[in-house]
DNA sequence: TTCTTTGTTGCAAACGATTACATGTACCAT
DNA sequence: ATGGTACATGTAATCGTTTGCAACAAAGAA
């Protein structure tokens, strides 16, 4: 039952070698003559030798393994995002552990306890984390092995890859100015979060420079969820001077929206546009087929593994403190924009 | 910099005490006088010791580590099951790893290298396992560390934690009979699936004793996919004698399915009636909002997780061969079913 | 011939925890 | 008094690697 563990030694045994050399022969095989690699990977064929990383890692004095901090693994967004980072993990010798900082009584305590002490790097989706926590993280040596990806936190000198949420926002009021919109509002993410702000000042400067008028009541709080499409919609349907267009934060935001709009008999594209943000897979498949800035999020994941990849094996160039890397957006047409009612004749 | 790393050593000084007890303090609290005890806590709380897992596994002969086999980490559908299983073990020492058994070239050999070698457990909720893969498993000892959850491979003696599909699927047809439809067509999962199978012969069954007409073209094969969906709604557009009701076997087959036939001109419920499975977050949002059997994801999840911890931990009862877990179903009505158009004048 | 240099390999000491076993003490029954 | 139990703690071996250092051989260099 219990399998035989082969050790190294065993190995070493086999080929007639010593341990040390099995040992080099995995990891710096060139410093081998080639008679004796050969040996060696045959007796590991044969005898069907696997590393035992704990023993690896407690003496390479390394964890292992990389966290990735995502703020809710149910949230279809991000998980585009992990099958990039784990595609460039699964390449080297580290495990990559998911944590959910919403999900339990997520004590940022117990977050730090889970965190540094356990891995070698962290790659945070979470642009949320508290003060405290990060103070605590920068004390664990947190600055040369943890990245951002996707949110950040703001003045925090870690390096973060993240998609150019500003353009984004701008080219979906573009899109809908030359559809010939006038009346564009916006249902923004959570309150203190980067993207809610960069995607909310991207919008309201584009606006602001096509001239359109501004309301107060156009920008409406959310925050990412279907349910809070679901609230923008009902404002919105109580309104007097409604917008004819919607931009929103996330396509979540989007389909909780439509789906109420339509249910209080406000149907879309004809009677409002709604522009989406992320471009999940299902977009395409809602209806309408769903108008959205893309964001490349299998490559945004991939990059920011590999940099993060980088700093911990410090292969790479040193990488300034603030380093930041955009990925570029794109607008995807669909079925749930078109003209303004006023203009169908 | 570097952060001094404090050892047992450190806090077995600060207290006073042998490193054994200190060790003891953590595993085993109660067997330390309360005096002794408090002083090692606080000690600990002192130096701020973190264990270190590389050395704690090494010594205990163990990975630390849980393998997650995922069919597809974009898949909406898994995210829910992923964070019933990573809070389950979030309270242990176990660290969770995930893999795409699906993304890469995952030549099941490099699957298998991942893995009992490297984990002390796996829970698959991919069913499609090869059986060449299943054969090396086994003979790594897989029967007393390794369950399937929501999928599992036919004929094996492992454990699995599953959904009542066939249920599910009666509930789906009566429910549409209640409505009045006969002519209820079924979109099905990935040909060998397991999935596929429970549900298209629960669809069948209760068709059959419900005596209710069946065609051939009814029975559509699908995989679970938005784009299978599609192609599906493609051939429905296509008959002569259409169904007046679709079963589908996902979630996003349905939303494949209900964009494509709008887009056809056929309209959802008026025209043709939907009833999806799975009762993803994003069903009760589309348009319209879906009628589909709920199953108890993170529930799921978790009871898979509890599982296997009781068999590696040794700590449950010793569990018989091919335990079987049924989690409940119940069918979710909403807007995507109606009568069918002959009924309504 | 003798001394370097270069290239391969082995020896053995870590890495930081757990735990079998030994030790010591206090208490109680005989 | 003596021996036996039970409990609390310490001693030291051990888990399976990696790697600094030493050793040795072969090949040039002087």
């Amino acid at each position: 039952m219990a399998q035989k563990p082969v050790r190294i030694q065993d190995v070493a045994r086999a080929a007639q070698v010593s341990t040390a050399t099995v040992s080099r022969a995995l990891s710096n095989p060139d410093m081998l003559s080639d008679e004796t690699r050969k040996a060696v990977f045959e007796a590991i064929r044969t005898t069907g030798y696997r590393v035992n990383h704990a023993a690896r890692n407690l003496r390479m004095q390394r964890a292992g393994a990389v966290l990735i901090l995502v703020p809710s693994l149910s949230n279809p967004f991000f998980s585009q995002i992990l099958a990039g980072i784990s595609g460039v993990f699964m390449e080297t010798d580290y495990s990559v552990l998911i944590a959910d900082t919403r999900a339990r009584a997520a004590e940022d305590r117990h977050l730090v306890d889970y965190s540094l002490a356990r891995v070698d790097g962290i790659i945070s989706l979470d642009g949320g984390l508290q003060p405290a926590t990060m103070a605590e993280f920068a004390s664990q040596g947190a600055a040369e092995r943890m990245i951002f990806a996707c949110e950040w936190v703001q003045d925090t000198p870690l390096p973060s890859v993240r998609s150019d949420n500003v353009e984004g926002a701008r080219l979906a009021v573009q899109h809908l100015y030359d559809l010939g919109h006038r009346k564009i509002a916006h249902i923004t993410g959570p309150q203190d979060n980067v993207l809610t702000h960069a995607r909310r000042e991207g919008m309201l400067e584009q606006r602001a420079r096509l001239g359109l008028p501004a309301r107060d009541d156009w920008i409406i709080r959310g925050d990412f969820s279907l349910e809070s499409g679901r609230n923008a919609a009902r404002r919105i349907l109580e309104m007097e001077q409604r917008p004819t267009a919607v931009f929103c934060a996330s396509d979540q935001v989007a389909f909780g929206l439509i789906s109420t709009l339509n249910a209080g008999g406000v149907r879309v594209p004809q009677d409002i546009s709604v522009v989406g943000f992320d471009d999940i897979e299902l977009s395409e498949y809602y209806v309408p087929a769903l108008t959205t800035i893309r964001q490349f999020r299998r490559l945004l994941g991939a990059r920011a593994a590999r940099l993060l990849l980088d700093r911990i094996t410090g292969g790479g160039a040193p990488g300034q403190a603030g380093e930041v890397l955009t990925v570029d957006v794109e607008l995807v047409v669909r079925d749930s924009t078109a003209p303004p009612p006023e203009l169908r004749i």
